[in-house]
DNA sequence: ACGTCCTGTTTGTCTAGGACAAAACAAGTG
DNA sequence: CACTTGTTTTGTCCTAGACAAACAGGACGT
């Protein structure tokens, strides 16, 4: 197990991080310092693999890397979402319940957690599900992960399992085409759906008529498939994962290959942070969702 | 929408291509030919994007992109699939029907395209219908795609679609772990699902214990998937457009770090054209993954 | 005719270091 | 406290060269 190293382009496909940064934070911060080959070629031991991958997962929650590197790898555990503290606090209240779920998911106990969760729902409902359960839950198996204790996996496992809940309970649905044709999908380079899984069960109960294209959509794709399926509104979803600094420029290309009375909304975590755009509505919380979908049939009344 | 220019990372995200790979053949083949713009960086126009991802295309199935980029553009739709024909000869004969399935799509009439699978689903049998429509659809889909004749968001709509019956018709089998415990997810940059999902419910039906982990799992965290949850087998899946020259590196990577009494299958259209490895089993069709699993059984009992 | 070995060509990926622009931060000013 | 300005940090792009793995085609032997 130890005895696996790893080139350049294996780091950047496990990490997230370009070869491009990798030469570089070598070159500046003397980190990682992989060894050679025989070709001169950098090697990468699976220990730098993981302090990177942990230093990426603290970046994507707006520390540092200067910062982080310099840190040595034991404190690197400490730093963990001072960002997420804030929004933590407020609803901790009703985190009692969503423990079990965690537990449950921390034991592996797949079958458990599905039964766990189906109860749920039909107590709830659907919409109060998604907003109360599912969301919260999302929140914070992504707070458990970056603080550590979550493994990758484990975090995989809640999200396929969720993904698939949500579609069934979405596939029960009376196909409702009363409001705005909606077309869900994400762009390249962002693979995250659970989000967009959790509007487009909103919108579903709401009778919108949802069309789902899955993630990865080339942007001259989706101006394509928003004039097919003559779509009034084409919703993306960023993670926080997403590079920020690419979002601005994404939504301005996608507002030029797209017809001009489509909609154009973007949602999720990445967006959160964005500000300067006349390209696109922004969306940050479900509520908001919710309610952009409530103006949007008062002014297409 | 003619104003749209991308830049290389753009290009990149879009058709696949590294921007090593775009900024090579522009050095040796001189294209693409992008514009500069004021600080000396390369501009794509969408009419080369395109004609790149069709090139991308073409190379999936095996052509070389020396002869494609001499190809005049206008050709180049003719050289569609000759990999495909041979085996689209066979299957032939019972096309009659999913040609209709097909239409639906072409039609992007999603409400009558679940419908008709439900009843098939209903006449044929999970296993049947997972074998002799799914599994077909899924290649002809891909053909059409090739030729031109899908475009990508209806390959996206298809997709989507169907992985929601299938996840849909796995949910309301019986969880029945008598057989191995099985892993099924696939390594970063392989974001395919569907062929996994058929595997999976394939692998359901026969009792064994399915934990789909999704894609995108980086390789330290298959292992320790593996280890957590006791896994007998992971099974992988490669796509045709996963980079073939990757694969063995990355089998051989992985079963580094996974325990040794955990087997390693690799399947999907990706492996059908690898051989030299001796760290993985290779499962090309779905009747080889069923009898994978009977020997396995065989060899536990 | 068919498989196998060899050789040249094709192709992708790696390396190096330099340059620059956008974002984040710090410091000073109204 | 809000704003503007300068400085540092950081990522991405650029060129150009080298090399190894994969492929194609021919020569050879069975």
């Amino acid at each position: 197990m130890n005895t696996a190293t790893f080139n350049i382009a294996a780091v950047e496909r496990d990490t997230g991080l370009s070869k491009d940064v990798l030469r570089m934070w070598e070159r500046r911060y003397g980190f990682p310092v992989p060894s050679r080959d025989s070709n001169g070629e950098r090697c990468y031991p699976a220990e730098q693999v993981d302090r990177l991958r942990q230093i990426k997962r603290l970046m994507d929650l707006g520390h540092r890397p200067g910062k982080l590197i310099a840190t040595p790898p034991e404190e690197l555990g400490a730093l963990t979402s001072r960002r997420s503290k804030s929004v933590a606090v407020d609803v901790s209240a009703d985190d009692g319940d969503l423990g079990e779920l965690l537990a449950l998911i921390k034991q592996h106990d797949t079958a458990a957690f599905q039964q766990a969760m189906q109860q749920r729902l039909a107590r709830q409902g659907l919409q109060r599900f998604v907003q109360d359960t599912v969301a919260p839950l999302t929140r914070q198996v992504g707070e458990k992960w970056e603080d550590g204790s979550f493994e990758v996996f484990e975090e995989h496992l809640y999200t396929e399992l969720t993904k698939r809940l949500l579609r069934q309970a979405i596939a029960t649905l009376p196909g409702g085409p009363r409001g705005p044709r909606v077309l869900l999908t994400s762009v390249p380079d962002e693979q995250h759906v659970l989000g967009l899984l959790m509007v487009e069960t909103l919108f579903a109960l709401e009778g919108a008529e949802c069309i789902p294209l899955g993630t990865q959509m080339p942007l001259l794709e989706i101006g394509r498939a928003a004039e097919a399926h003559q779509a009034d509104i084409v919703a993306l979803s960023f993670s926080q994962a997403f590079p920020q600094r690419q979002i601005p420029g994404l939504l301005q290309q996608l507002r030029l290959v797209l017809p001009e009375k489509t909609a154009l909304w973007a949602g999720g975590g990445g967006v959160a942070r964005v500000t300067r755009t006349g390209d696109a509505e922004l969306i940050t919380t479900l509520d908001d969702a919710l309610e952009a979908l409530a103006n949007w049939r008062v002014q297409h009344a």
